[in-house]
DNA sequence: TTGAAAGCGCTAACAG
DNA sequence: CTGTTAGCGCTTTCAA
């Protein structure tokens, strides 16, 4: 009642009369099949309870419709999207995926990816640590020909392709519309500057400060863990100061709604004292009050993206010239930012 | 460069002249072979950069190292937990985890579930949709006696192990705390009653309404999806009536943040005008103002705990006789329902 | 303590 | 269009 064997080609060869190879290409919806046999086929296979065996199969032929995901950590929201988005793209294609956290730890990363080149994953997507500076830990999947298509938190590599947005951009726009309002000393928050993202936001803030005209001071970058802590942290040094900046650009929301918390509980007035912009669109931005101005970001689409981009690498359907997928971002503007209405 | 063959055993049996037998054994760990040979092998195995064929082997040993994950969607706070949770035992067991959304719908959990037997994973996590009513759908896994274990919307079965926490005492506590804060007419807002966890804190609920000598009428208790739109539409049905309640029990988070913005916008003051109690201790519930009083419910644990029973059922390691585990959880009270300091 | 050999279930080259 | 055959890499009896 419980593990009666498997029935296998064999099986179904036997009761129909005919070979396994022959079963094995109806199966398999091969051309050189009969119409009526591959009807037959199916129909006793379905008949029988045949499911394939997966093991034998990817044996044979050397792959195992299995994607590997690399990323920070799965708790937050915007890497929730993600995996969603992973999910359905994969599943749809038949490929299955396996996900693993390196918690910003460049340790933990290179495990991970050793982990699942042993595993022998098709393929694997990664948004890489905080920690991460190089890829020399990819080597082995470069040197096999594993293809690798970073999301997000990417670095340039000739072999990898990338889906991510234009933090630059977004940066920029982010700054010239707390500069539309009024700001003239803006901070910004940044996170590990060994990351694309954290590095191009930051860029996108000098920019847009120095076309319009703004000086960008020595303390005018502070760079933390971007964490609900260091939020606070931050928000007591700045009180400390003698003048607040009038306007902060942060790297994420959850450090920009933690600011706001405790700024807020000091007596300072959002927007008219201090004007905020985070970057997520995070659930709480439409909570904290006031709403947080922010820059959307595609969480889903860029899972989706990552993932038929890898797919399509593995079938062979995607060109070599591809680099990377920019996908489109935007600022969604709300009351934590608005003095001109 | 790219495709060199993978070394095998018999690569390294050649190697050192002994036969492949020997290798597998000795790789093992398998107490029949000599101490120095061992030793040999281990040493050629890694000097050859030998990684074993997990195709073959589980061709063999007909298990795959595989768990899957069936949930509802991966894109709340809540279930990220989860997953980390997981993902970090099953790693540490050598696991791999394979993960699928049912996006609410019993369609598509019983085609998750059918893909997972199909990948013919060891054994199964499980979280119930909303529309699920019974079990059929888990009859191929549970005739094959691959093992089932469910987490927080469990169902009683033979076959099943639960881990869950203990949702009726958390609605009862949630509302004799709202009672204990001077509220009477207290309404619920519940989920799916097809789902233990809506079921559970709804008998708390009115169990602490009958044992407090309070009445609970007919409309005391509101069902929908419980999310955000949902919180919304219930939150003007109630502006619309000649009175409102003095106190709202929502069955999560998000639909209590809905509602206390809602209610805000006509001006209804919280609490003092509604207290409101939530569930889940989402990130949201500590940024609405006013913060939400609500139910901690560990979520990590919950992932590791139901991981780490399935594994051990998987080794034989688990006693049949445990039918639930129980996990602790906390009514954290905050500025939504304080009305006596 | 070791080796020979069979076979897990499937695929694909080759022959017909 | 179909069958024969060999083997993917590993484990495991059985015999030595």
């Amino acid at each position: 009642m419980t593990t009666n064997r498997d029935i296998t080609i064999y099986d179904i060869a036997k009761a129909l009369n005919i070979s396994a190879s022959t079963v094995s290409r109806g199966l398999k919806n091969h051309p050189h099949v009969r119409k009526e046999v591959k009807q037959k086929i199916l129909l006793t296979a379905s008949k029988m309870g045949y499911q394939q065996n997966k093991f034998a199969s990817n044996l044979r032929q050397k792959h195992t419709l299995t994607i590997g995901v690399v990323l920070q950590t799965l708790d937050s929201y915007f890497t929730a999207k993600v995996i969603s988005g992973m999910e359905k793209i994969a599943n749809d294609a038949g490929y299955n995926l396996i996900i693993s956290q390196s918690q910003e730890s460049l340790k933990k990363e290179s495990a991970s990816i050793a982990t699942m080149f042993n595993t022998r994953v098709d393929g694997l997507l990664v948004s890489l640590s905080n920690e991460t500076r190089d890829l020399d830990h990819f080597n082995v999947l470069f040197k096999k020909g594993i293809p690798v298509v970073f999301f997000d938190r990417v670095m340039d590599h000739p072999k990898c392709k990338c889906v991510l947005i234009n933090n630059f951009k977004a940066g920029y726009e982010a700054t010239s519309h707390l500069i539309s309002q009024g700001c003239k000393n803006i901070i910004h928050l940044g996170g590990s500057q060994n990351r694309n993202v954290y590095v191009d936001r930051y860029k996108g803030y000098k920019h847009a400060m120095i076309d319009h005209g703004l000086e960008v001071g020595k303390k005018s970058l502070i760079l933390s863990d971007l964490n609900h802590t260091a939020g606070m942290t931050i928000a007591h040094e700045l009180l400390q100061e003698k003048k607040l900046p009038d306007g902060i650009f942060a790297g994420n929301d959850a450090t920009a709604v933690s600011i706001i918390c405790e700024l807020k509980k000091a007596g300072v007035r959002i927007p008219e004292d201090v004007c905020v912009v985070g970057f997520n669109d995070d659930p709480i931005s439409r909570v904290v009050e006031p709403n947080l101005t922010t820059i959307h970001y595609p969480g889903r689409e860029m899972g989706e993206m990552a993932t038929s981009t890898l797919i399509n690498t593995l079938k062979g359907k995607q060109s070599d010239l591809l680099n990377s997928i920019v996908l489109n971002h935007s600022l969604i503007i709300r009351e934590s930012s608005m003095r001109i209405k």
